[in-house]
DNA sequence: CAGTGGTCTAGACCACGAA
DNA sequence: TCGTGGTCTAGACCACTGT
């Protein structure tokens, strides 16, 4: 033992990152096993799991079950743009993100109903989609519509055009309204392992909720973001004209 | 043991979270010690903290060192509604809140520069607005504008004007753009202290920029609201004419 | 199957708060 | 001083991944 030898998990976690800042260990690249750390900084595997969390939580490391844990290539900030009617805004302005789509069809229960205002068991169908920039994930949606409001085909398996449906798709008739609800929470667990964060790092949850000029409830669309990942922006034009110069 | 015995840290969240809503725990009251609870719930001290933290992280217990943990006062969330055009919409749409304002003024620097689209060291009227529910500090506001374009009488201490003005002024014609960018992130220290939030509780952060028919800037606003504490809506109408229906 | 991360336990010790 | 929460250890077992 030549060097420091930190022990609790804050010096633990300083040592790793400054590792990884300096380019000691590249990005993309493995970290020893938790075992071998846990040995080599002298302290038990819980301890040196909270130090893992803490870099976690800082969006520099990855940890994926089973394979390890790995260092998170720097990424810069990408916008969700509000208010843009595709099923998934911020993936149109982003060409390099890929995304991958399963649809089902489920009835509709519990919040859904409310949010689509739809009775208790009518028949949706549902977009579960995933983007990813490079390998990390990056975004999580599940959209919802009415089952007969979805175009045909893209129910099928037709994985190339499910994509295109994901990217630029504009739901028949543009939407009359569409009320975006944004928070930050906690990640379910499930979100949290897909986006592959720490279940103590801040989402950014949108809801999109579309009406048409019936007032009908055409998509509902819940979205999640890792928090240092995104930035959602809303922008509001007002037109000049007559009426509202003198409202 | 004639009821339940969860065991694991989420089981355990659930069954003290159901009496805690249910009021079988008041708030304010302090629960059994950890030591106790684990005993009861058949499992470690470490694993019923995990149970602890999580309710810690949902805003339902407070946990004071060398004392307790303590069921806290639930509080509703409050909707921050984009668009408005006021220095606080949040406040606007709840009387029950008060706001306190400062008022001075600052040469432009740094990022004021660029939100603004002003030379370094141009004066900017700054507008500095905590709002408040009930003794717990609910919203933090920043507004900048140029000088020439703050309201005369605002800027004098005349304080029912400014309240006034907080919470229901419109700056002068309606801007053309108001642009809101929203963002998730740990509080400064300065924010966590004057919202009474850990330094852990992210924060939802919105700047809204505003932007009359010219494209000047005429207003920038830095908001920060608890991020347990608030939703912000957005919400987008789409106009029926011709020239929509046509593209 | 072996190797990895994920979870939990029992017990030790430290740090804080009130009597 | 005592009871509280805060931290850490050593070891066990489970769950996931790739061979």
């Amino acid at each position: 033992m030549t060097g420091t030898m930190p022990s609790r998990p804050h010096d633990i976690a300083d040592d790793l990152r400054r590792q990884i800042t300096t380019g000691r260990i590249q990005p993309g690249e493995r970290l020893p096993s938790e075992t071998v750390l846990a040995e080599r900084y002298a302290v038990s595997t819980v301890t040196l799991r909270r130090a893992l969390a803490a870099l976690q939580g800082e969006g520099l490391v990855e940890k994926i079950h089973g394979k390890g844990n790995f260092v998170r290539r720097p990424h810069r900030k990408i916008m969700y743009v509000g208010g843009w009617g595709t099923l998934d805004p911020w993936t149109a302005a982003e060409p390099s993100l890929r995304v991958s789509v399963h649809s089902t069809t489920v009835p509709a229960h519990g919040h859904l109903t409310t949010l689509l205002k739809v009775p208790v068991g009518s028949p949706l169908a549902e977009f579960s989609c995933l983007s990813v920039e490079e390998e990390t994930p990056h975004g999580l949606a599940h959209i919802y519509m009415p089952r007969d409001l979805a175009p045909a085909g893209v129910l099928d398996d037709n994985s190339a055009c499910r994509q295109a449906f994901a990217r630029f798709a504009v739901l028949g008739p543009p939407p009359a309204t569409t009320r975006e609800t944004v928070c930050t929470r906690p990640p379910t667990p499930d979100e949290a392992s897909a986006l592959r964060i720490g279940s103590a790092s801040p989402v950014l949850s949108v809801t999109r909720v579309s009406t048409d000029f019936t007032g009908r409830v055409v998509e509902a669309a819940l979205l999640t973001f890792p928090g240092d990942r995104v930035d959602a922006v809303f922008t509001i034009h007002r037109v000049i004209d007559e009426r509202q110069a003198q409202g």
